[in-house]
DNA sequence: ATATATTATATGATTAGTCCTATATAAGGA
DNA sequence: TCCTTATATAGGACTAATCATATAATATAT
């Protein structure tokens, strides 16, 4: 369902092939929003048929040709109609959880270790982040428009700030280990 | 997978069916991992097929006979392996960020309605969490260990600092709409 | 000469998870 | 009487997503 919008939402801007889409999806939405290349033709065949967008073929020498996909009025006013809906709340998953849940079970050397891998991918992740504005300013000579780019920036910014929080409990849990604050039994 | 392991976490603490676990799930790791039913009945099976549970069946008098499963030695070593393991990071996903990333698309009205709308949901959220120690305490008569008591609360405090994170996020986007500072075009 | 990367699309197989419904019995309330 | 709730298990149908692989041509590097 999501992919589905979301591959509506870039359409809406721009006609674009599905090896665009899924270069855009890596350098744009891949922060909250990873996309496998075959879904998005999957995806992509099934809004076809939905009459939500219409491929156009685009022959090319040398290389495979393209099929560049356009959204039509009935797809426009799909993603209007999404976008004004509620939004799609998600009950959050964290199997990352389920270890923390757990983990008593294991000796106080192996939780710090574990805590300590964890702040060091939440700390490479945040470095990530830091990226995508970059990226985001290559799409930028595709789509020039202030307002766009400001709710771009937001969902990073939401990104980023749930991910400080997390840091910042796992810091909080490594002190407490560190300082013997875990109960024994 | 995930659920596979949190089951053989629960297991490991004490024999339980199928209706036993779904309940324990929804007052105890639901706030980061909701377990369906008839997944639980299906995931308990295959347990069994791995030999990393064993089904014993309980007759009971005007009720459907029980089938309550033990974990054997194959599934405690399974378990424990996992846990000592790396943490299973998944790549974080966000429906309603998609909705954020292309929200620029919609009148000023209607994206304060919307995040007004998520403020609320996001309160809410957190208010259910504070009910998560009491619903905890509950199942804290079976297991009854500072230790693991401790990582339960870890998993909740991990989720209330995410959904503050996110809240502050949300209000201060509020804030800017308001301040008529999101750029018009 | 060989291997790898880039452009471009597509399918098969599998897994995880959701939703709905079925079955069986008893208790309690409207 | 009928409806709902609680106890207890289970299967069918479906969707979303992942992983691996296939095809085909060119360009570039080793």
């Amino acid at each position: 369902m999501s992919l589905e919008f979301a591959i509506l939402g870039f359409l809406n801007y721009h006609p674009y092939s599905g090896y665009d889409l899924k270069k855009i999806f890596d350098t744009s939405v891949r922060h909250f929003w990873p996309a496998d290349q075959s879904q998005i033709y999957r995806t992509l065949a099934r809004l076809t048929e939905q009459g939500l967008v219409e491929m156009e073929k685009v022959a090319q020498e040398d290389r495979p040709d393209r099929k560049v996909y356009h959204i039509t009025e009935a797809g426009r006013s799909e993603l209007m109609n999404w976008l004004a809906g509620p939004p799609p709340l998600d009950g959050p998953r964290s199997a990352p959880l389920i270890q923390v849940f757990f983990a008593g079970q294991l000796p106080d050397e192996e939780i710090l270790a574990k805590f300590e891998g964890v702040a060091v991918a939440m700390r490479a992740i945040l470095a990530q982040y830091e990226q995508v504005p970059d990226q985001i300013e290559a799409y930028r000579m595709d789509i020039d428009s202030p307002r766009e780019h400001y709710f771009w920036m937001l969902t990073l910014d939401n990104g980023i700030r749930s991910m400080r929080a997390s840091l910042e409990w796992a810091e909080n849990v490594i002190e407490q280990i560190k300082a013997g604050k875990v109960p024994q039994k």
